[in-house]
DNA sequence: AATATAATTTAGACAAATCTAAATAATATT
DNA sequence: AATATTATTTAGATTTGTCTAAATTATATT
């Protein structure tokens, strides 16, 4: 699939105006992309032939998975070239956005491996937006409870919230500490508590104090 | 001067053709761009227009100085993002062309600077050309006869091809070393000797010999 | 000098990405 | 429900960079 520059700022634009809607307008876009929403009409069009959004006149616009795709990659290259230009050529964070919105659009895949891992394969970048990385995923930090709704999925741990020694000594008694690996059984409602279980021991509960206090990330 | 990739990708291949020539054709310009003939007589139009040529119907094209500032700051973005590729990335010299045919077009002068810097200001690229500085001066390095013709030039010595002790002993006595500024005062044909001058000394002549062993760069 | 060949330009067309102005559809208000 | 407002689309035009085919100019050859 080989996509202009505008094609691509396109996409990008609707996967950030997306962002848990459903469908996205015309009149957003435009103002999001500062043009006329008769230009979008006429995009959409374009990109709907392509197959990378979903489009019926007067419907709103949204991705298909191949457009999400190619929106998380454009994504990931922007954010990397951010990360090069604060930390290897010294520019702020606040100054960099539009050199990034222009090297965002030459496409080498191995170009961009290469710097992610020249950078050390970060997972934020200066503005602490996530980094998809080559496969388009997220390796989200966050709580245990809060963001992270799946059930049965399996999960790392990457950290703790809470440094008191209290947490740490219950942590300790039942085998987390970084980077063990915890698969989710189940969630309760009622009282927040979570069912976890690590490889090779009975499962067990966690309360919503612990839960909230574990991040974790997802593998 | 706000010029599309297109018209940088023209004045480009007009340096590089150019090269001695007084003029370039329309279809050398062509086929190293890979278009036609017609396409190359409309841009000349248009870059006319913008002064960075000089264009009369049937009597080929040549850039104004305006047009060659241009051309040596693409010039020095191409071989900065090769260099880059290259030491930082780790690519092959010979795959790099293509990624930095697309990294040249970013304009930033604030971003090549920068990467200059961060790259040690090189002065030459991977394949061994030399990469103009910002104000678009080459920091030429190479035989004081073989190549640089100009008389009444002051130059810097850089280096010596041979490093033989008698050269050395030479060169000892004479007062030239690494960094000696040199004016060059006279260069005779018959026997490619050349007259030069230290600050503050009388002029003398080196032979053809000695000649070809100092490397020199302009100042 | 006449003619053949090669280089260059012109004329007219096309695709991409945009625009304005007018038409149409969806939504909100009375 | 009728009307006003807002959102969206269509129609037709523009700009940039390109193309093909035909016309023109320059150069080489006899």
């Amino acid at each position: 699939m080989n996509l202009t520059v505008a094609e691509e700022n396109y996409i990008k634009s609707i996967y950030k105006l997306q962002d848990g809607q459903a469908v996205v307008s015309t009149n957003a876009i435009a103002y999001e992309l500062d043009t006329k929403p008769a230009s979008v009409t006429d995009m959409a069009k374009k990109l709907k032939e392509k197959k990378l959004i979903d489009y019926e006149k007067y419907q709103g616009i949204s991705l298909t998975a191949e457009g999400k795709r190619i929106a998380l990659q454009i994504v990931r290259r922007h954010r990397l070239w951010e990360c090069f230009l604060v930390e290897k050529l010294s520019f702020s964070w606040n100054e960099v956005h539009e050199i990034a919105e222009e090297l965002e659009h030459v496409r080498s895949e191995k170009l961009i491996n290469r710097l992610s891992e020249f950078l050390g394969n970060p997972t934020t970048d200066p503005h602490g937006d996530p980094i998809p990385d080559a496969q388009g995923k997220f390796s989200k930090t966050k709580q245990l409870i809060s963001l992270d709704k799946a059930t049965a999925r399996r999960l790392e741990v990457a950290g703790v919230a809470d440094q008191s020694s209290a947490l740490l000594e219950f942590l300790n008694a039942k085998g987390i500490r970084l980077g063990t690996q915890i698969d989710v059984i189940e969630r309760y409602e009622f009282d927040n508590s979570v069912e976890i279980k690590i490889r090779n021991q009975p499962a067990f509960t966690i309360s919503e104090q612990v839960s909230k206090n574990i991040m974790v990330k997802t593998l």
